[in-house]
DNA sequence: TAACAATCTTAGAGTTAGTCTAAATAGTGT
DNA sequence: ACACTATTTAGACTAACTCTAAGATTGTTA
């Protein structure tokens, strides 16, 4: 079990205080937080102030590092953080608003579909509709 | 040849001088500007002030009117207007931002790609990487 | 281990891409 | 013409960042 200490030296990341109480709480949680998620969760979790400035300084740095990464949900929406860091794509339920990830292979490569004209260096697919029964609940 | 107007009039959207000449600049370009670059764009062309509410006002109104689409190209970047409104996908040359169009058939049908959980009733793909030689230059 | 440079963090100001509000104006039906 | 609704406007406001300048911390070298 890696903590995140280790994660972090083993990227070339100073381990300083905040940057480890971040990288802990990305790593333990399934959820998708946004900045100001991690701010709130972790603020207290320090003898000092954590400013705004240095959560987006340390996401921004573990996305660099390839720690976490960065995904966007909602079109227009801002920015969360998730320490799981596979490709996967979209589905937007139109009723709702909900997303829920869809694992990379359960699509199609379309690696090649452009190739006469384009060099592909990644994709992403987001579906709009409507789950079928007994979809898992997930968090947005 | 379809004027705005006759547009505007045929989706039940009363053409005021302000939705005219914003409709009028959005069917006639290929590239996908932001709310910004038609608000540039189209202010001089009405002889009053043109206000950034009836921008954004004029851009809702034609998106649910079906006359255009609100598209999001760059994850987390602002949204851009596209007067295309037939199914297809779009191409993101990494290096300056360029927005291709990509015709829908050019991309393999993800329709039933996720049958067992979802019922899709849409889905875009957005792709990333560079053209190669000799595609035309389009406006972003 | 003292000096100093590099790195990191901080508060708060600034920016971007919108949204909201209240008032003015334009258009519609009778 | 009169009431009523729809549209537009300037400008205030907001969310999500980004930037800046100063101070704190750490690492490195002598």
């Amino acid at each position: 079990m890696d903590t995140a200490e280790t994660v972090l030296a083993s990227r070339g990341v100073r381990p300083t205080p905040q940057r480890v109480v971040i990288t802990e709480y990305l790593l333990n949680t399934k959820s998708h937080p946004t900045a100001d998620q991690v701010l709130e969760a972790v603020a207290n979790a320090l003898p000092v102030q954590l400013s705004r400035a240095t959560v987006y300084n340390t996401l921004h740095t573990l996305v660099e590092a390839g720690v976490i990464q960065e995904v966007y949900t909602e079109p227009g929406g801002c920015a969360r953080y998730d320490a799981n860091t596979e490709r996967h794509h979209h589905f937007v339920d139109t009723k709702n608003g909900c997303i829920y990830d869809i694992p990379f292979e359960a699509v199609p490569s379309l690696d090649k579909s452009l190739d006469d004209n384009y060099k592909v260096s990644n994709y992403t697919v987001t579906f709009f509709g409507e789950p079928k029964q007994g979809q898992p609940k997930q968090e947005s």
